[in-house]
DNA sequence: TATGAATGAGAATTCATTCAT
DNA sequence: GATGAATGAATTCTCATTCAT
């Protein structure tokens, strides 16, 4: 009932537009932001939100799946190095997601989501050691560390677009492996 | 009357306990955690908190203040290396301070410590540059960047001692530039 | 949202039992009893005093403008004379809009109900120098002040009938200027 | 022990101290300040203010003790009308004063005082109603009555002296009686 | 289903008062 | 006597969640 989709139009509209609404509060204000809040920007009330999402941390979850759906999307088109550069550098505008791939104290467990985003970055790998870019003595799990690790720190360093270049060549230099 | 530590001896115990319970408790929930959830853990009524800190950012600036002059500390008594593998490895412990490294909200403006630190760093790198074992193209910014996104990423992604390692061996041999 | 009356019948309800709460409460100890005991007194949790008046202030605001606005809706049934003795009669009975009136440290802004009041009362003064029981070298102003200090002093010096009666007599022949 | 004059000499002096810095402080903010303001001003600490009057009330019935002796030696040195305008134009700056005088809440008894400035009040009405400036119909009751009237009006309605002579104007000719 | 009012458990902060030093 | 740290009840305000309309 919460999971799927709903039945009808109107209905499947709201959804949208409460995650949409959710997803930049959270952005703008962190997963410390109301929920009247994002019901305020979504246009509903706030029992549609609660609805919808039967707790503030299943809206936040909901989020989050749907954010690492775009990535696991955005990774099949770009190889490692670019994929690493595109999320590192919307990282800061994704305050919300950041927080939650962090923990931040709220309880959202999205392990599916996750995984599929594991598989997608596990294949960029895999090419990117293929074509010789990347040494073969790195595994997967240090390279989502390290894309998790960058993340955060392009989230909460303010990095400008030269720190963010010269922080992920130092990054870049050690995958490669000299 | 307010900023410098108290003159009496039971006053000045009380502000070290209440900024261990305070270190601790943070450290377990994060920066949400209650003021009086410090003060019950550090045996003094809540008033005697707001007494020392007088609102919760100062608590919490407090705590980051006796941290990061800690890591000054422990700087100067190890490479770079060593360094990094340190700050690193406790980062998990200290939820607060990475939160509040971090932003994540509250309003905490310490920048005399957090620019001593970046001077004991800053005389890591120049050391290992003279001896060699980081490369001369790597400057401070990105180097504290990492420093931190590590930390994050520590704390929030629940590495192992041996991810830990893999990770940082990543990034080591980047900054040896191979 | 916040501003325009509730739609809801039930909410407008509530509104109007919080503001008649208020007016008790505050009438009786001063506006230094709490927003609880005025959620007590009106039968609802104290959230609901606070979605209805956002803040305290706002409370005592909306207090004063429904008893400014019934002044002057009074103040249209009597002459100068009659009005002032309605006025005092029962300031001793309105503690909080008397202290708002007066100031007291509570930030509480209705310009508009206010000078509503002294149009009203303008209105008055008008007809009573007409009809030549108030001599013409009177003013507006003083009027204002006099009827404000009366009640501040009827409030709190807690005037009986006769000492009400041969204050305001007092006033009266200085009104009429002899 | 309390009402008395303490023996030794810095303490008499602490007293006058505390006593003159609760004055200005509590004629600043009302009687809202708090005590600890009081001391800081003061210069003592908080203990030594609680030493000298037990409760805080305690303290603002010495001030209104003092203020209202003062007010009966002014007067003693003026007529009726000179001690009205004296008394009324000092009002604002008093704002503790006439916030006890009102009564405001805080628990003061200080009948003596209040009797005394009385009784000079009533000596000023005789010798003016003996020098025929004031009409034999009017008694000391309303007399007490208009003064602190007025002294409330002067202080909360931010008078000018303009409105204030006026005002005041509409009072002297009451009570000459026309 | 949607609405938005009501609930009530916290959370930060203040301050009169007490008491150890 | 003076000091100033400690106490803790009280207060304002927030917000996730429930439920009547």
């Amino acid at each position: 009932m919460v999971d799927g989709p709903p039945r009808r139009a109107d209905a499947q509209r709201n959804r949208a537009r409460i995650l949409d609404a959710a997803e930049a509060v959270f952005a703008e204000f962190g997963t410390r932001a109301s929920t009247e809040e994002v019901a305020r920007r979504a246009g509903v009330a706030i029992g549609t939100v609660f609805r919808h999402f039967p707790t503030k941390d299943d809206l936040l979850a909901a989020i989050m799946k749907r954010l690492l759906a775009k990535l696991v999307e955005e990774a099949t088109e770009r190889d490692l190095f670019a994929f690493f550069r595109h999320v590192v550098a919307q990282a800061a505008a994704k305050k919300a997601a950041v927080d939650l791939l962090a923990g931040s104290g709220v309880d959202v467990r999205i392990p599916d989501a996750v995984e599929h985003l594991r598989d997608a970055v596990g294949r960029l790998l895999a090419q990117a050691q293929d074509d010789g870019v990347i040494t073969a003595s790195v595994r997967l799990p240090e390279v989502m560390a390290l894309l998790a690790s960058l993340c955060q720190g392009a989230l909460h360093g303010g990095w400008d677009d030269h720190l963010q270049a010269r922080t992920l060549a130092v990054v870049f230099a050690g995958l490669k492996g000299c």
